[in-house]
Order: structure tokens, then C-alpha cells, then sequence
RNA sequence: GGAGGGUUCGCCUAGUGGCCGAUGGCGGCGGUCUUGAAAACCGCUAUGGGUGGUGACACUCAUCGUGGGUUCGAAUCCCACACCCUCCGCCA
């Protein structure tokens, strides 16, 4: 949720933003009135309530005859003080509703756009020299690393075993991106994969992402689609110290439905129901955030270095950011398989939008409460195996080892088919 | 699944219809005293909204798990729900 202050002083730059994302400029008015109106019935049925406080204070030292007066006028003013509290009750769930329906303000200098309007930033590391590369899942068969056929035999399409050196490169990985995270001041932290509705919902995957959400319907429970959603939620409805910025660095199994992607990126474990990651997670202050941002960009970054992966830096336009984000960088690795750059990481600064929906907020030098501001970026996740398996991969159908990874690989340098 | 108990201000706790936004303690902050510290004493110490003021601020409304009800008036009475805890059972 924006900041209505924002809306009110300055409603043009909303408006502005909005048009940046290719979204309904109107939902601006609309929000600018429903405040208006909400305002109204607040203030109506303030002065109703005072009234009957004051009234009522009345009563209970009054007797006889002049209680009985005073009790006569008050019953008539019950009735209308309810009336104007569910007026009031009413305008605050327009309000909500309208609120909602307007994405986060786009930082200063996103492109602006559609999904095809991203900008590279620069483009990192060698992209290997290969003829006719193997692609991953050729790869991974032949190490015995990847089974996704008896994974669809087990579970259906887009489920996968990982077995061997696979499930030791993945635990490796993540492993690394821990260690990593630490060294860096990030808390560890294994959060809860099934959240209650309303945990849910305070992170926002319940609008736009609802149907790529699995629900256990049973127990009324969602399946995490990222642990941003439990570290988001981990401190909804407190009041930090952020001198410093807090840091989580999550490491859950994450789920996802891709209702809407049949049929695209259907080989290997590209894209799947249920893969791992590591998330970073910040809280800081607004004036923070930005700096933030670029920082855990650095550390994504660091992780790649790691993995020994050519990758590009793209910033994502504003139309792409979904409603959170005021500003989002991707990095992308080169997969030679396919000739082009895909996502293996994300980062978004939410500002102060995901926190004010989720009631998260600090103490400023002057003792007062201030909104916090909310961020998080891909450290690592099962994805990252296509890029480490497809560059690094040798004529024979071996794979070369990233240096970082060997220790997780009991030293081997290189992974041999079976 | 069964049986009980509970949910009040950072934490603990008092509060059975108006004098309660709410007691007391702990913790925290400030002060007195002290060379300094401790102790003692004094003071301050929830959040959100609205209106007014450039502003420190003032006034006002809401909030005692959530939602409804009774009442002129609810932390307090009634109903429903949620969550937590304990014990028993079951499973691992």
C-alpha cells in the first residue's frame, strides 16, 4: 500500500508512476476520493461519539427526573451514532479496497515500459566457447544428477528427483549462499513452507500471484512460493530497531503451481512445482533502502562470481515490476544451451509499501514510529543448476566443478558421466 | 480426536457496567545525590486516525484476541470465531 500522504500532497507523481507501469491512472482518483470520503464519515461519526460521551457522563451523575430527561435524548442518539460508525466502518473498507488497487510508486530512474523494455547493465564473465553444447537435462541424465522422469512418474510433470551429485551440487549451492550470507552479518533462518491465509495475504501473494499459489484446503494453509512471504510476515505488526538494517537469509523449499505456463520451458528443471532457494531478506529505513538495494544486487552478484557463471544485470522496467516493487534488478545467466540469458536471480525494493500493509515499522532519532522499508533478493536456488552444469561442461560430457562448490563435491574438480 | 485453562500497554500483572486508556511491578529513558558507578528517591514511558498550527504542540476519536449482540453507556454481561497453553489419546 502507497503512502496516503504521498497521494495527497503530491498525487501527480503517483499518477506519473502508474503510467511508467502501463497501469489504470484512475485507481489514483478513485483512492483520492474513497481517502476524502473516509475522512468524511470519520469525522462525522467522531463528533456523534463525543457528544455521546459527554452525554453519558451526564447520566450517570444525574437522578430522578433529570436522569429520565436525559436518558429520553440519548437512546435517539445511540441509534445515530451506530449509523455513523457503520457509515464510517464502511468508508475505511472502500478505502482498503481502493488502497489496494494501486502498486507501489516506481523508484526515480526504473525504465519505464513493459516486460521488453528492461535495460542491461553490463554483462559479466566469459561465455564459453562451445560447439554444440548439451543442454542440462542431457547433462544431468548422464551424471545420474537429474531423474525427471521418475519424478513425473512419482509426481506428475514438473517434478524432478534429484539424485547423487545432483542433490549435492543443489545442497552445496545453497550451503554456499548460507555461509556467504553469514559472513555478510544476514541472520539464517529456516522459515515455515505453510502460512496462514492472512500471512499470506500481508505479503501480497494472494492478489496477482493467487493462482500460482498451492492451497491446502484442508487446513486452510498455503504452500510458500518464496520465503519472502514468512520473513516478510516474521515481524508484521512490530516496531524495530533499525539502526542498522536487519537481514534474514532464508532457506526454504519453495512451491509453485505455473498455472499459466503450460507448455513453456517444459524441459528439465527450468521450471518446476518445487525447487530450493536461498532468499535475503532486509529491513531498514526508507532513506536506506536504495543503497540496500544495490548492496544485496552486489552480493547476488558475489554468489554468481562464485558459481563461475557469465551472467547480465538487467533492471526491469516498470511494467514488470509487479505491484510491490519500486525498483527490481534481475541478473540473468547465460545458458549455452539455449543461446540466450535466463533469470536465476531477483532483487526488489518494496519501500515502504509491503511494510505498511504488514504494520512493520522502526523508531526514528526523535522517538516517533516511521514505516519501514522492506527488500529481498534470490541468493541461490535449484535454477542456478542449469547455468553451473551447461557452462562448465567439457566435449566429453563431464562437467568442471565451480572452485567454491568442490568442497561440497568431496574435492572433486570435475563430475564424470556414470 | 477428547478434557480443561487462557488471550489487558515491551514483559509480567490488577481490573465484574459510568470515577478505566485502563492498576502495580519489571525493563527502558531522564533527573537528584555521587569523584564515577551502584543503591535510594523523583519524573517520564502503548498504538493508530482526524482536526487545528510553519513548528515544539493542542484538542478529539478509536483500540483491553477478532466479529457481532445487550445497554443511554462495555476491558467488564451475552453469542460466535480465532489463536495459545496444559493433560489424555493417536502418529512419528
Amino acid at each position: 500500500m502507497i503512502d496516503l500522504r504521498l497521494l495527497r500532497d503530491d498525487p501527480d507523481t503517483v499518477r506519473a508512476s502508474q503510467r511508467a507501469r502501463v497501469e489504470s491512472e484512475s485507481v489514483v482518483d478513485e483512492l483520492l476520493r474513497a481517502d476524502e470520503q473516509r475522512r468524511a464519515a470519520v469525522q462525522a461519526f467522531e463528533v456523534l461519539r463525543a457528544e455521546q460521551k459527554a452525554l453519558g457522563k451526564q447520566v450517570s451523575q444525574a437522578k430522578g427526573e433529570e436522569k429520565a430527561a436525559l436518558l429520553s435524548r440519548t437512546k435517539d442518539l445511540a441509534a445515530e451514532v451506530k449509523a455513523a460508525e457503520t457509515a464510517a466502518t464502511q468508508a475505511e473498507t472502500a478505502l482498503r479496497q481502493a488502497h489496494l488497487a494501486v502498486s507501489n510508486v516506481v523508484e526515480e530512474g526504473a525504465p519505464p515500459g513493459g516486460e521488453e523494455d528492461f535495460v542491461v547493465l553490463r554483462e559479466v564473465g566469459q561465455k564459453p566457447d562451445l560447439a554444440s553444447p548439451r543442454d542440462h537435462l542431457e547433462l544431468g541424465e548422464a551424471l545420474r544428477a537429474i531423474d525427471m522422469e521418475r519424478g513425473a512418474k512419482v509426481s506428475g510433470s514438473r517434478f524432478y528427483f534429484l539424485t547423487g551429485v545432483g542433490a549435492l551440487l543443489e545442497l552445496g549451492l545453497l550451503q554456499l549462499a548460507i555461509a556467504q550470507a553469514v559472513e555478510y552479518g544476514f541472520t539464517p533462518a529456516i522459515p515455515p513452507v505453510l502460512l496462514k491465509p492472512e500471512s499470506m495475504e500481508g505479503t501480497g501473494f494472494l492478489g496477482a500471484h493467487a493462482s500460482e499459489v498451492y492451497r491446502l484446503e484442508a487446513d486452510d494453509l498455503f504452500l510458500v512460493g518464496t520465503s519472502e512471504a514468512p520473513l516478510a510476515a516474521y515481524h508484521s505488526g512490530e516496531i524495530l530497531d533499525l539502526e542498522r538494517p536487519i537481514r534474514y537469509a532464508g532457506w526454504s523449499t519453495c512451491f509453485r503451481r505455473e498455472a499459466g505456463s503450460h507448455g513453456k520451458d517444459v524441459r528439465g528443471i527450468l521450471r518446476v512445482h518445487q525447487f530450493d532457494k536461498v532468499e535475503m531478506f532486509s529491513y531498514c529505513r526508507p532513506e536506506e533502502a536504495h543503497d540496500e538495494h544495490l548492496r544485496l544486487l552486489a552480493w547476488q552478484e558475489e554468489m554468481l562470481a562464485k558459481a563461475e557463471v557469465p551472467y547480465r544485470v538487467i533492471d526491469v522496467a516498470a511494467g514488470d515490476l509487479g505491484s510491490s516493487a519500486a525498483r527490481k534488478y534481475d541478473c540473468e545467466a547465460w545458458v549455452p544451451s539455449q543461446g540466450r540469458y535466463r533469470e536465476v536471480t531477483s532483487t526488489s525494493n518494496c519501500t515502504t509499501f509491503q511494510a505498511r500493509r504488514l504494520g512493520i515499522r522502526y523508531r526514528d532519532a526523535d522517538g516517533k514510529t516511521q514505516m519501514a522499508a522492506t527488500l529481498n533478493g534470490t541468493l541461490a536456488t535449484t535454477r542456478w543448476l542449469i547455468p553451473i552444469l551447461e557452462n562448465h561442461q567439457q566435449p566429453d560430457g563431464s562437467v568442471r566443478v565451480p572452485k567454491a562448490l568442490q568442497p561440497y563435491l568431496g574435492g572433486r574438480d570435475v563430475l564424470e558421466p556414470a
